[in-house]
DNA sequence: CTGGGGTCCT
DNA sequence: AGGACCC
């Protein structure tokens, strides 16, 4: 079993490093290259003049899946009148994502909301993100749906890996290995680039040289094993795409290797909504000329480092011993120098692990200014704590499970002066009462103490978390624990409003909600035939679609509404207008600007942002 | 005019 | 508790 919070690397070097030490030892007797000193077994295992074309590993097929500029594609879900049309979903000042119609016009990721109205000044409709309840929803529903190609590994809420190892030796055994690659297949000697504009992870299929890609190459019938392997890979991943398109009404790209990494690579090569694949054979050259920044783990900081030892690419890299690496840029870590080096011709030992549970559940806002202890609490109050009790309402429901421990974390216009992204955090136990008043009370306790005598500040950022999580214990003599009794006081509903003092309030069952997983009826068909039981458009609309707020009543009856209509009525996120009446003026204008602007968008006038952004 | 989340390591 | 990294 998987130690949870183990390092994926250290556990794939610990634990699987035999197939890669014999090819280590086996190698370094046939090498040419002379050993040096006390160089670790990788500085052996792939010397610069022979560098591998093949992995003993490579039993391996792991798939990429990237939901396409998720966040978007969640909002045309939600509002199909916004199909067709170029979307950009905010947050704060930022564009965050946008569809591939905003893109066209020019519109990037991260690009700053004024700019993004420049380049598309009449037709850019503008969503809020900054709920993300909506996008977590499809998440779950997505690696939900993934589970059943293998185990998944999630990262961020739009990116899964699947394994799908033992489906394809099932399909292989069944004597079942198609005609043709599915979708893309990198050409030999194919040479990418790096989209350095933005994240060099990204890679674009302009090749520079060698073969252009093959679109549903075929298996001849002299393939090679991996050939076969990745063919069945290739048509799993189709099918993953499919289901998610035709059950969820999400589009997908995915890249199909023998490793997480280069899985990642090639899925970038053919988006949106289509998918690649890469023998391990072209790895080699496929990696030469990436910057090392492709690597995960390399950031800018790393970036910066290799760059003053003169390593820009990949290949650069190969150049070095592990010994170098590790003393110049991992800060003596051998086992990530290891790994560096391993990535630079495209292999990663590491393997695709479930990540379980979340290990924490936080929630912020940032500020241009919240100034004093008051205006802090009344945000505090109304506003975070009982979003954060609410998403773990959700998951004691789910897991069974609370926190042991609270933490504030905190940015002042002061901390922003020095150091931009500056913070400062302090914890404590988690009250044992959940409810907004107690936690409030607590991250209170927490900020005077972090701001000691600092009477005078401003807040431009504020998060509380829950973490550490134990073991729920339901109140005993319950004999249906899906209805035993939780901590959570009845009155710590989103609007604040204290219904029952002491009341408790049920736990659900989330595992019959259909809001995080597939329904039974989803679930049986699509097990049972791999047939498509229902189209999207009848599914996915969002009166269809149950949010997971709709199974969260207001203890005093108040019916829940599906997301969109949830995100325009209850804008200021949850306050409590007469809460807010209290707040100063600022700060009323602040929400009340926001409130008014995201309640226009969701009317359908997008260009009312525009307003709000004028004023400032 | 740089989000709102997360993971893991030190 | 802070930092680097990921989306």
């Amino acid at each position: 079993m998987d130690g949870v919070g183990e390092d994926y690397r250290r556990r794939a070097f610990a634990e699987e490093p035999v197939e890669l030490r014999r090819a280590a030892n086996e190698l370094a007797t046939t090498s040419t290259t002379t050993l040096q000193g006390e160089a670790g077994w990788c500085d052996r295992l792939y010397p610069l003049q022979e560098p591998r074309t093949k992995q003993d590993v490579s039993k391996a097929v792991v798939v990429h899946l990237d939901l396409d500029c998720f966040y978007a594609q969640v909002e045309e879900l939600l509002d199909p009148s916004l199909k067709g049309k170029p979307v950009g979903v905010t947050q704060k000042y930022l564009v965050v994502t946008c569809n591939y119609e905003a893109r066209k016009a020019g519109i990037t990721k991260l690009m700053n909301v004024k700019e993004a109205m420049r380049k598309c000044p009449s037709s850019l409709v503008l969503r809020s993100g900054e709920d993300l309840t909506p996008y977590r929803s499809y998440s779950r529903k997505a690696e939900a749906l993934l589970q059943k190609f293998g185990p998944v590994e999630r990262l961020g809420l739009d990116e899964f890996f699947v394994d799908v190892q033992a489906l394809v030796d099932e399909r292989l055994a069944a004597g079942e290995v198609p005609q043709h690659f599915r979708g893309h297949l990198v050409g030999s000697g194919t040479s990418v680039r790096a989209d350095t504009r933005f994240r060099p992870q990204d890679l674009r299929s302009g090749a520079s040289s060698g073969t252009l890609l093959d679109l549903n190459p075929p298996v001849g019938a002299e393939a090679t094993e991996e050939e076969r392997r990745l063919a069945v890979g290739s048509v799993i991943a189709a099918t993953a795409r499919g289901e998610l398109q035709q059950l969820l009404g999400l589009r997908a790209s995915a890249g199909i290797t023998v490793n997480k990494l280069l899985s990642k690579l090639v899925g970038g090569l053919h988006k949106p909504d289509d998918q690649t694949t890469m023998l391990f054979k072209d790895a080699d050259l496929f990696t030469a000329t990436l910057p090392v920044r492709c690597i995960k783990g390399v950031g800018a900081l790393t970036e910066q480092k290799f760059k003053s030892i003169g390593v820009h690419t990949c290949l650069d890299l190969r150049a070095k011993t592990v010994a170098e690496i590790s003393k110049s840029v991992t800060k003596g870590n051998q086992e990530l120098a290891k790994f560096f080096h391993l990535c630079s011709w495209g292999i990663d030992p590491s393997r695709v692990v479930p990540k379980g549970p979340p290990k924490t559940v936080s929630v912020e806002d940032s500020f241009k200014s919240l100034e004093g202890y008051e205006a802090t609490m009344k945000v505090l109050k109304s506003v975070l704590v009982p979003d954060l009790l609410t998403r773990l309402r959700e998951d004691c429901d789910q897991h069974q499970r609370r926190p042991v421990t609270l933490t504030v974390t905190y940015r002042t216009m002061r901390m922003r002066e020095k150091k931009h992204f500056a913070r400062k955090s302090l914890s404590c136990a988690f009250p044992r009462a959940m409810d907004t008043p107690e936690v409030s009370e607590a991250c209170l306790a927490l900020l005077r103490k972090g701001l000691g005598g600092e009477a005078v500040f401003a807040m431009t950022l504020l998060n509380i978390g829950a973490s550490r999580f134990t073991d729920f214990k339901p109140e005993t003599g319950s004999r249906r624990p899906t209805t035993s009794v939780a901590t959570f006081k009845a009155f710590d509903v989103r609007d604040g409003r204290r219904i029952a003092d002491g009341l408790t309030m049920k736990r659900r069952n989330y595992g019959k909600n259909p809001s995080l997983l597939l329904s039974k009826q989803q679930t049986r068909t699509l097990a049972s035939t791999g047939e498509i039981p229902e189209p999207a458009e009848s599914r996915a609309t969002p009166s269809s679609l149950p949010s997971i707020q709709s199974h969260f009543r207001s203890p005093g009856g108040r019916p829940s509404q599906p997301a969109a209509g949830r995100r325009s009525a209850e804008v200021g996120l949850g306050i409590d207008m007469e809460i807010l009446k209290e707040m100063p003026e600022d700060v009323q204008r602040e929400y009340r600007n926001a409130l008014g602007s995201r309640k226009r968008a969701r009317e359908g006038q997008g260009g009312s942002i525009r307003t709000f952004f004028a004023k400032k």
